[in-house]
RNA sequence: GGCGACGUGGCCAAGUGGCAAGGCAGGGGCCUGCAAAGCCCUUAUCCCCGGUUCGAAUCCGGGCGUCGCCUCCA
């Protein structure tokens, strides 16, 4: 079966049929690092990994590119702001960046080159642009003459003399027509420069995908991805550039990610409602904003909110439990009797529904909140298993690790890590805990839960509900929950 | 003004022609000493009006509303 997405280029879902079969090369527009990359961010970069994750998963090879901008503008003036050089901002907020894409589960790329170590790359290309005839040099500035490339607004759906009505030129630019861009800029005073030909200077902010992608993926590669804020003029210029260069198609299918909204409006600083990840992964799990970005189709809007957030951690923490009571089944002891034939093939048969189900919806544009959806409908039969079968014989037992296997793997695909629960991260106050309520003697936070465990089931059996409840209401306190099953209690971190 | 997307239960959200997935929240019940977890039951004239069709959330036309891009933006 194939793989469909949605063509931003077609405005239509094609199949997948890669350059070169078995590969797929794909580029994803970075950040420009002159702060804390915010969560309209991070929901593209997590909306691209999964559509990594997932072509890995079909058995693609793929070769996955994103650069980091770390020359702009923007830095420039951060730099001003804080009264460090450009290069010490990139630096501060590369390694930032990083660190919180780790952070969020975000597979790193093959390559991550960075702008400015791709300068001459860079000249090149603009020189071979200004031999071809697409481009000028004026007083050090060197601009892309947009009119040169007839092509020109078929990505955005654009009409050249349409957006000559609304063109303006910047006071101090040296364009022969309002509608030509940058691809290099005469550096001004205190401003990072590299030599040209052009004399010292930096370059324009669309150059450096379309060289750094040729670079590494060359040309008419896969698939390229970005938000879709980034369609005009940011990849119209990229096409522009590139295809007026190689005169070969640029890229096979574009990907646009939907915009991340607040209180349904766009995130902008001056509306207050700019949310830095750093801050949402400060007070929830990773996995809670990834969930969340899931259950939306990556091209559509994504409404953020702290309430969503939580209904997020709540669907989250259903998975988890699941998968943590289908693996306490497997320590149980077999019966003979069982669940019978029929509802142990019935379950097998869930789970190689549910694995199809999830291909189908992720083969259609990456559909996460239908693969979700599978999901979801096998944790629900699992539990149902459990709750419908006190008594499991062997084959039930493998067939409900299969199940929690299978929940793991296709959440896994999705970059959610629902396994990892953290069992033995107590705190140390366990310990003191114990001493007091259990007799516990030793230093060690797992056996003193254990001591815990044991002294409460002691006092239930007694129906010492007073003792039983102190036990479980201290624990509480220390951010831990008992759950008592048909075979025995136990302590879950969290909730 | 131009281009584009969207409007599905209390909230979020999949579904692009054949009895409306999933998550969260609420209500009732089961299990439990009580709770937690889990299970069962429970809520949809798919924005409005026309049209095409045996049949439409899904296609076409019109209307209303929301959002994005058109300037740096993921």
């Amino acid at each position: 079966m194939a793989i469909r997405l949605h063509n931003t280029l077609t405005r239509r879902e094609e199949e997948l049929v890669t350059r070169d079969p078995g590969r797929v090369a794909m580029y994803v527009c970075g950040p420009t690092v002159y702060n804390d990359i915010h969560i309209g961010n991070a929901r593209t970069f997590l909306s691209f990994d999964v559509i990594r994750r997932y072509l890995t998963w079909r058995g693609y090879d793929v070769d996955f590119v994103q650069n980091v901008t770390d020359v702009d503008d923007k830095i420039i003036n951060r730099a001003a702001e804080e009264g460090i050089s450009s290069a010490e901002v990139a630096r501060k907020y590369t390694e930032a960046f990083l660190e919180v894409m780790s952070a969020l589960g975000v597979t790193e790329p093959t390559h991550r080159p960075k702008a400015t170590e791709e300068i001459p790359g860079m000249i090149e290309l603009v020189e071979r642009l200004i031999s071809a005839g697409h481009a000028y040099e004026s007083e050090g500035d060197v601009y892309f003459s947009v009119r040169s490339f007839p092509d020109y607004g078929k990505l955005s759906g654009r009409d050249i003399e349409e957006l000559m009505v609304g063109a303006r030129v910047e006071p101090g630019e040296r364009k022969r027509d309002p509608l030509d861009f940058a691809l290099w800029k005469a550096a001004k005073p205190g401003e990072p420069h590299w030599p040209s030909p052009w004399g010292e200077g930096r370059p324009g902010w669309h150059l450096e995908c379309s060289v750094m992608s040729e670079k590494y993926l060359g040309t008419s590669f896969d698939i390229h991805g970005g938000g879709a804020d980034l369609v005009f003029p940011h990849h119209e210029n990229e096409i522009a550039q590139s295809e007026a260069a190689s005169g070969e198609p640029f890229v096979r299918y574009w990907l646009h990610g939907g915009m991340l909204q607040v209180n349904a409006e766009k995130m902008s600083k001056s509306l207050g409602n700019f949310v830095v990840l750093r801050e949402v992964l400060a007070h929830y799990p990773s996995d809670v904003f990834r969930l969340l970005a899931l259950q939306t189709h990556y091209r559509s809007p994504l409404d953020f909110s702290n309430e969503r957030l939580d209904e997020a951690q709540a669907a989250l923490e259903r998975l988890e439990t699941v998968v943590r009571n289908l693996r306490w089944a497997r320590d149980v002891l077999p019966q003979p009797a069982g669940a019978g034939e029929e509802k142990h093939a019935a379950l097998l048969a869930s789970v190689e529904r549910a694995r199809e189900k999830f291909a189908e919806e992720m083969d259609d544009d990456f559909n996460t909140a239908g693969g979700l959806a599978a999901v979801f409908d096998l944790a629900k039969v699992a539990n149902v298993f459990l709750s419908e079968n006190p008594r499991l014989s062997a084959e039930d037992i493998d067939a409900l690790g299969l199940t929690a296997d299978t929940i793991v793997a296709l959440t896994g695909v999705l970059g959610l890590r629902v396994a990892e629960v953290p069992e033995a991260a107590y705190p140390h106050e366990v310990v003191t805990l114990a001493r007091e309520l259990a007799g516990y003697e030793g230093d060690d936070e797992s056996a003193a839960v254990a001591a815990l465990l044991a002294a409460r089931d002691a006092a239930r059996a007694a129906k010492d509900w007073t003792v039983a409840d102190a036990v479980r209401g201290s624990l509480e306190e220390l951010g831990l929950r008992v759950e008592d099953t048909a075979r025995g209690s136990r302590v879950v971190v969290g909730g």
